[in-house]
DNA sequence: CGCCCTTTTGATCTTAATCAACGAATGTGG
DNA sequence: CCACATTCGTTGATTAAGATCAAAAGGGCG
């Protein structure tokens, strides 16, 4: 975050990220419709958010982990464009809309850095548009994974290993894939002895592997 | 744009977007990698622009007409993410980053409007999530005229008739779909009776049909 | 322990991709 | 202005990927 701040300035930015709150599994930060107040930075847990179809059926849109933000969409009409589940016990900052612009009046870097982070939302979703646009299954859950044993060690956890909080049919919603693709397409990754999943819990055994298949080459080196 | 500005204010956000740019068709506003310095708006004429894959295929992201903003994902990380090229002679006004970052400081406003227009990008950008990840051909075609023709409204032009200005390739590329299959799938549309559509000449002939179907309800009233 | 949700697996069907050929439009240079 | 080349669009036949329908097995939780 913002460097070279009086301390003054560090005490509004503190106070800008102080209310906390916990959402239990299961339960939402916020709908489609609620009226946008603020944005909510992940402390602790996942979440899915998920974007609301005129036929009834949904489709989630992102999956959140520590530190990363939720609620961008809203600033758009003021109202929230999707809804946001915990997919575990987690817990959020609240960062309030109106002050986090007021506080970016005053502090540029702080209206640089949120400017990046929008900016990054974007093109993150752009990335998705392709994965959904051009990829076939198997490389659409190898480039799910590379994402997420990349976002696990920028945690620092491990990214070969780790706990998936999302079934299969959120994965598929996420990936435009139905569960039976999502489960036979695991099992063809593990059967090429890229990953070992079972159940939730997945074992990255080739990366290298499984990137070379995100980007479409063969995932044995050429 | 902004009210209740002073003559002085008036006159700087009148120099942010006073340098226009001619791009002849065919012709690059800018390519992915180039260094960011400037947004650009659409003065006149249409854009596309497309991602590069790592298997050197690309896929159409976005078509812009005139009035919107080209180049939101280069602030990330300054650098454009993406090709912008012109379907055909365009204008456009640039936008000097580092100078609108710093009129937003001083004029609130001007703030609050960026921070919408780059969350529309963002909502944008997930309604075609959406449709890549669970519209059938049919559907993400009806969604893809609904929307030209609504913008085509806004901008005064008829919402009924237009001249597309990519080609079938390249509206597969934005859809998912192959181009056999759009122009497949446009011959079903117009069978129909929703469009008739000849080369690059488009007429909806039951806009409400269309909506309703890329709403995923049948065309015809329930 | 029993129920429910999740996941796996199998058989079949549908959609769109692919391969291929042709026709129409546009643009270029002579 | 015309002949040619090139790009763009349509249409047909076939294939492949994933969806759908169906059923059963595995885990987790009250």
């Amino acid at each position: 975050m913002p460097v070279g701040l009086t301390d003054h300035e560090l005490e509004q930015l503190d106070t800008l990220v102080s209310a906390r709150t916990r959402v239990a599994k299961g339960e939402s930060l916020f709908h489609s419709g609620d009226a946008f107040k603020s944005l909510y930075a992940v402390r602790s847990g996942t979440f899915k958010t998920r974007i609301n179809t005129e036929e009834g059926t949904d489709q989630v849109t992102e999956f959140q982990m520590t530190g990363e933000i939720l609620g961008l969409d809203g600033i758009g009409n003021n109202l929230h464009m999707c809804d946001a589940v915990a997919l575990e016990d987690s817990e959020v900052c609240v960062i309030p809309y109106e002050q986090l612009d007021t506080l970016s009046q005053q502090f540029r870097p702080l209206q640089t850095h949120f400017h990046r982070v929008m900016s990054r939302e974007i093109i993150k979703d752009q990335n998705v548009m392709l994965l959904l646009g051009s990829m076939r299954a198997e490389q659409r859950l190898a480039a799910f994974f590379s994402n997420l044993s990349e976002r696990q060690k920028a945690r620092g956890f491990s990214s070969s290993q780790m706990n998936l909080r999302m079934t299969r049919e959120e994965i598929g919603s996420y990936l435009g894939l139905k569960l039976e693709t999502v489960s036979r397409t695991l099992k063809k990754l593990q059967n090429d002895a890229l990953i070992e999943i079972n159940q939730r819990h997945l074992v990255v055994t080739n990366p290298a592997g499984l990137k070379r298949l995100a980007a479409g080459k063969p995932a044995t080196e050429a």
